[in-house]
DNA sequence: TAAGATAGTAATTGATTACTATCTTATTGC
DNA sequence: GCAATAAGATAGTAATCAATTACTATCTTA
């Protein structure tokens, strides 16, 4: 028995929609959901999707503004009142990792924007997303110099890139074996040898 | 005026095949590639394609078992006749940039491919060289171990998924960029840092 | 409770996709 | 120089895609 689903307020059905495509894209290949699977999944007509998403771009937008604000929301919540700059991005990383665990789809999402070589409204909210992200990162990394903690001839960016790119190794590793919850128990390893090579010697 | 392509044999035509989806790959997302577009890049129809392939699944399985090939290749001729583990690691992984350098589609392909839901042939020779890659980055970590030069209570699960994940942050990095090239200028900054998280202290 | 606004359905559109059947042209061995 | 065959061109096919249409059900409010 299929329950009938009741008319949604325009927003929630926005809001349902772009909760849709993330749950979506933890199974498939983003480029490969289709409008009719998205509708499918809600109990909803194709046709019904675009009485609130004038196309499919908008609502990739939709969804990777949705990561954005959900994605930055939670690292700040994490690295927020820890005093160590090292520390800061060790809750940092945690959290995101946990934000992948529960959004398995979001990384894949991302670097599927990333590479489309056509400047799509999705991909620039990604790239303003990983800006931000830098951002945060290359203060804490700076103060973290300030303070003794990190290596004072660290190259900043270089550090930034490699925080990115470990989560991006678990990910991927995740995908090799097919278990997103392998991430979060080869999480404090991974962090360890990252620590390791940027903070100072003691 | 279109040069007229002269009739290939049939193995040298799959091999212009191959390269041409790599290269297609290096400016547009993989699974954007459609025959048509890998014809005409070749100035060849579309249907001449299916004289040489069955079917496009077989094309992106000759693709990435070209990849494998030439990627272990590469880093095997690379790390071999260097004694120390560590130094072996850091050509290792600078063949690796290079490769990519030069095949900017490469890392891209491997990465849709994993995450494909269903077990595409394509994907399975992924994920035999990503298993073969893990293992030379095992042994190595293992020898150095051994040896003394990396630290000897080194999570090597976890030293294997930052080597690869370091590289995968740097083919974030350009593709934010929208600027290939740079991979090569700041890997080893990269490797500077991924170096010091897995050496023993000295 | 009547009427307008909002949300959804079902069917259809043109464009694009991978793939194929048939005809034509090169290439090669004798 | 002449078949035999390999490679490519041409012109299709069925399936699938995002998007649109005409219509209907369901809310909201005056």
């Amino acid at each position: 028995m299929v329950s009938r689903t009741k008319n949604l307020p325009a927003d929630e059905r926005r809001a349902v929609t772009v909760e849709t495509v993330i749950d979506l894209a933890g199974s498939k290949n983003p480029s490969d959901i289709t409008t009719a699977a998205i509708a499918q999944q809600m109990n909803l007509t194709q046709g019904a999707l675009f009485r609130h998403f004038p196309n499919k771009e908008a609502i990739w937008k939709a969804v990777m503004e949705w990561v954005a604000e959900r994605l930055l929301k939670r690292i700040d919540a994490a690295a927020q009142g820890v005093d160590s700059p090292l520390a800061a991005l060790e809750t940092m990383f945690m959290s995101h990792i946990e934000f992948v665990v529960e959004h398995p789809g979001v990384p894949r999402m991302m670097f599927g924007e990333l590479q489309q070589s056509a400047s799509t409204p999705a991909k620039r909210v990604v790239q303003t997303l990983l800006r931000h992200y830098g951002e945060r990162l290359g203060k804490l990394i700076d103060s973290g110099k300030l303070c003794g903690e990190l290596n004072p001839e660290l190259d900043s960016q270089a550090a930034a890139t490699v925080f990115i790119g470990t989560i991006q190794g678990l990910v991927m590793q995740s995908l090799l074996a097919g278990d997103v919850k392998r991430i979060r128990r080869e999480a404090p390893g991974v962090f360890e040898i990252y620590q390791r090579g940027i903070r100072s010697q003691q």
